[in-house]
DNA sequence: CTGAAAGCGCTTACAG
DNA sequence: CTGAAAGCGCTTACAG
């Protein structure tokens, strides 16, 4: 079934046709109702291809989300514990406002050709970045593109260096910086002297800052900055039990909290700890960031800093479709608040 | 950059680039190469759409995640820890496939328009649909659409009696049946004879071969069917925790262990009993089903069936391939094991 | 081996 | 208000 079939049954032409489907306003009520009678009945619909090649848009956004340093085999993208929602709210959002999404993956730098064609193939109106790395090579890449590109969690001071802040992107952030330094003062404030740090991955924005506000509250707080507490971590749960566990096995004293760059890996740490009979929160204290489901389905209910995902996802969301519908190219940022959900994890040094 | 431009700039024609592009055998090696250089210096992607409109496939398939009965506003459905890992199988798998994947989530039935439109529109080969509910009219209208289609956990019983078994239809799915009754027959060898359930969604056909996996086991062993342990869930956790905690408040006798549909409302049952002081799993053993993440997350950790989700959405994303290659419609179902995986959630009755 | 031409199914000036 | 026509960017018989 196509236009023109329609348009034989209607006793009309392509063209009424198309203006029907298009809400033209100078269609008649008489030929409109006509035309969609006979659309309705054989549930037509026109083929999306010839639409979009004739000059409409595709209504399809793309979604791409980039974990390269991901081991093989191991957790993959959505059960990442901080992709799955993002993949969640950003669908969702999407879908109500009528568009499609298109998903890939991206583990290696190889990958990237298709992000890249998904664009060039015009398969997209536009699209957003989830999860991307410090690099900002891909990023000048993708820009160069020249088409509707939402970054979430990259660096801005970087992108704004780089002259990259006037083409059709946006980048929405959370303000990690300020949720890390929350939950790190609530320790302090808890009594705490001694804090660790499980990192994420460092060539990551949010792995970074969340570090970096480690390291300035603790020394504004005069605090002292132990190398041995600073466990490098990648965000992912696997490295960071073996960090916790290697730290246990050198006998060393121990911090009394750990700051842990996510709750995957707080989680884990927990896990490492209890098995060596230290218990949390009595002995030692653990704060997370993320907030994922889990986080409060263990035992203890492990204090954490929340994101704002569907939020972030959401104005992701809306940022794409808007630069797609807009002519002037512009740049824009938005940051989320991040704030600290306290919960059972965490409580004052024993003495 | 058009086929054209690249043709003048080749010095071939529009035919002769399609030709190298679409790897015809009658090129040589020459004019290829030659061709070849020019559609790399300009990074030259043909578009997809006007490929489509002219006869070539979308290499893009549709995945859709049914989720009618899910509440407003609770968990969404990528969070929600049954599809999550089901949408990262079929992106991977697919995406190493070359192919892309169009996602939409499907809450209302209103929302199934925008996945026939997806079919109707020819925005994709073919579709994957996970978490159909029983409803074989919805299934007949997608089957009656006549692309390929995979279906993910449906009954195939329903599907041969409505004779809908001869089109470009698949069905993927796990031996729920036989991995519940496996479930339980274990809760038997361990000396638990008063054994309750906590049910899934009645209209998936996952639901209701879970339950009748309980009800026929029990019956075989000739075992008591006690009303007051059959639990209504529907998959959420929290309607099994309201109603763990209401079947304790009625005061009345309990079973010694539970069987619960799925991870979820099994580790919410964990937490009712233990805000009430019934220890998991020295006075009530719980054995779920799925292996979610976070059954080998929380303590005690949970004795669940493991569902091979990564093989089903495999041969599902290859179904889908295959029967959008193949010209003859076909049918064909796929069934996967699934088996017990003791952990610690479950332990012989308190004498 | 290769080009000219038709066709895929739409949309949108253009002309009336 | 509405139809004929051009055009979107490809592919693929067809003819040579």
């Amino acid at each position: 079934m196509r236009s023109e079939d329609i348009a034989k049954l209607a006793g009309v032409s392509r063209s009424t046709v198309s203006r029907v489907i298009n809400n033209y306003s100078n269609v008649p009520e008489e030929t409109r109702a006509k035309v969609l009678k006979v659309i309705e009945q054989h549930q037509y619909e026109p083929n999306s291809f010839a639409r979009a090649l004739a000059g409409k848009k595709t209504d399809t956004i793309g979604l791409f989300a980039i974990s390269m340093n991901e081991k093989e085999n191991t957790t993959r993208i959505y059960q990442n514990n901080y992709f799955a929602p993002f993949v969640d709210a950003v669908v969702d959002t999407a879908n109500a406002r009528g568009c499609y999404v298109l998903i890939h993956t991206v583990y290696s730098p190889d990958d990237f050709l298709k992000v890249k064609q998904a664009f060039l193939q015009k398969r997209i109106d536009g699209g957003i970045i989830v999860g991307t790395q410090k690099d900002i090579d891909i990023v000048r890449e993708m820009v160069g593109l020249d088409s509707p590109l939402v970054l979430i969690d990259y660096d801005i001071s970087e992108i704004m260096s780089e002259h990259l802040d006037r083409n059709h992107l946006a980048v929405v952030n959370s303000k990690d910086y300020e949720g890390a330094t929350e939950a790190i003062e609530y320790l302090i404030g808890l009594g705490h002297a001694e804090i660790g740090i499980i990192c994420g991955r460092m060539n990551t924005y949010s792995g970074r800052e969340r570090y970096m506000a480690y390291e300035d509250t603790l020394k504004r707080h005069g605090l002292p900055l132990n190398e041995n507490f600073i466990l490098q971590g990648d965000f992912l749960k696997e490295t960071a039990y073996d960090e916790v566990k290697k730290l246990l096995a050198s006998g060393g004293p121990l911090p009394t909290a750990f700051f842990s760059s996510n709750d995957d890996m707080a989680i884990s740490a927990m896990e490492a700890f209890s098995e060596q009979n230290i218990a949390v929160p009595e002995e030692m204290s653990i704060a997370g960031f993320d907030d994922i489901q889990m986080a409060s389905r263990i035992q203890p209910k492990l204090t954490t800093v929340r994101l704002p995902i569907y939020e972030m996802s959401k104005a992701a969301v809306e940022k794409v479709i808007e630069l797609c519908d807009s002519q002037q190219p512009t740049f824009s940022t938005i940051s989320f608040p991040a704030r600290l959900i306290a919960r059972d994890s965490c409580q004052p040094p024993k003495q």
